[in-house]
Parts: structure tokens; sequence; C-alpha cells
DNA sequence: ATCATTAATCGTAATTATACGATGAAGATA
DNA sequence: TATCTTCATCGTATAATTACGATTAATGAT
């Protein structure tokens, strides 16, 4: 069954091919999972409720994000019925970032007059 | 009308919000929209044709990929009919490296024990 | 004039994403 | 035991995405 918070298929920057990027950028191709991060991000831990209170949608919304959020690894969550502690997963997400930064500045290192 | 490849709303990284971001995304979240973004990058022009060879999608596939990363303003398009040249948008995908850089990182800069 | 090449667009089918309310599960508390 | 809080999941409706073949448009070559 799918895939947990740290996969470690997602681990290594240099294993990343376009469909493990797919993932990532999919994760991050909502406004409302960007808020959603940067407010876990902002209070360095909390629960579906504190977004809930924050954002305009319902709370079923929210933790369906926060799943897709989690399958991509980009948070990790630890339970404790019955509350959910979200908070980010700093060392995947500093990976994705320079995997990020690597492939998109790889595309611009040429010169096409 | 739609925005297109050089939109100022996208020009400066620090006006960036989460909608515009996730706009980015959303174009990136295809694994088959990377492979193209790469192999523009690694031709640094080419038409859809050349695209439609080495990919196993079909050319109104392969056209319709190329008309979201447009929109997204990560290439920029030359039409002579018949032909149309495609290249990676520099400066946009610089700034959007910045961004997505930034962004990321700001996320990771807490110690939650 | 006819054909070939290239690429955009249209129509359509299948799949996936997004959102909601309702319900269920787990534990704390009255 | 009954109630409250928090969260996940289910069922469902709607919209967006993805893919294809067919068609059209523009130009160059025969």
């Amino acid at each position: 069954m799918a895939n947990s918070s740290q996969d470690a298929t997602l681990a290594d920057p240099n294993t990343r091919g376009s469909q493990e990027m797919a993932v990532v950028f999919a994760a991050l191709s909502n406004p409302a999972r960007i808020e959603i991060l940067m407010h876990i991000a902002k209070h360095q831990c909390c629960g579906c409720k504190e977004i809930t209170d924050v954002l305009p949608l319902a709370q079923s919304t929210i933790s369906q994000h926060l799943k897709v959020l989690g399958e991509a690894g980009l948070i990790t969550v630890e339970t404790v019925p019955p509350r959910s502690r979200y908070q980010i997963n700093e060392q995947l997400l500093r990976s994705i970032s320079d995997t990020t930064h690597a492939f998109l500045n790889s595309c611009c290192k040429s010169d096409c007059s």
C-alpha cells in the first residue's frame, strides 16, 4: 500500500527521475497545499484543526490535502488519537529543494541566440 | 488573451503568491512535461516533431503539453509556419528556481524537536 | 495544382483531482 | 455511560487533466 512519508526511493536526489519529480511537483501544484505547508512551517508543528481554522476549506478537504503532502514525503505525521501532529519533513524538503534547483538551472545553462 | 510567456506578474520572485507558485508547479507536475523541458534544454531549440519522435505520445498530446509549459511561462514559442521553435524561458526559469529554493528552504529553517 | 511536412485545434473518452457532508474511530472528560 | 474533540475515511458530485484520432492551416517541394 502507498508509500510512507520516508520513502527510500526519494532519499537520494540523484536517483530522482521525471516520475518522482512529477510526484513532488504535483503535491505542490495546489494553492491550498502550499498554504498548508507554509502554515505548518510557520508553526513548526500543528494539527488538522489549526489549519481548518485558518483556511476556508472543510476539515475533510484539509485532511485530504495533508494526506497528499504526506504521500509525497513533504510532511510527516505523528498520530496520538484523537490528535495528529504534522510537521515538515525537513531532510526530504531540503533534498527536493536541491534537486529542483539543479534541475531548473540545468535547463538554463545554454546560450541559444 | 490569457497570459503570454513573459507575464509580468511572474517576473518578480517576491510577488509570487501561492496561486502563482501552484501554476508553475502544476506545469511541472507531469513526467512527460519534465522530459519535454529537458529535451528542449538539451537541444536549446526544437520543434514539436523532434519531441514527438522521442516520446511515446501523439503529436497532438505533445503540442498540448507544450502549450501548458508556455502558458506557465517556462518556454517561449516562435512560430514561422509550418514550424514552431520552442526554447527555454531562461530568465523566468531562473527566477522560478530562486523562488522555489527560497520557499522550500523557508519551510526548513525551524527546529521542531 | 498537387502533395508533403509541421503544428495547432477540435471533439471525445477515460482518468484523476477537488470539494463537500456524513459517518466512524479513538481517547479525554463530565 | 454519555458527551466532546479531533481526525480519517466513505460516498458522491463536479471539474480538470490527459490522451487520442481527425481535421485544419500554412508553407515548401514536386
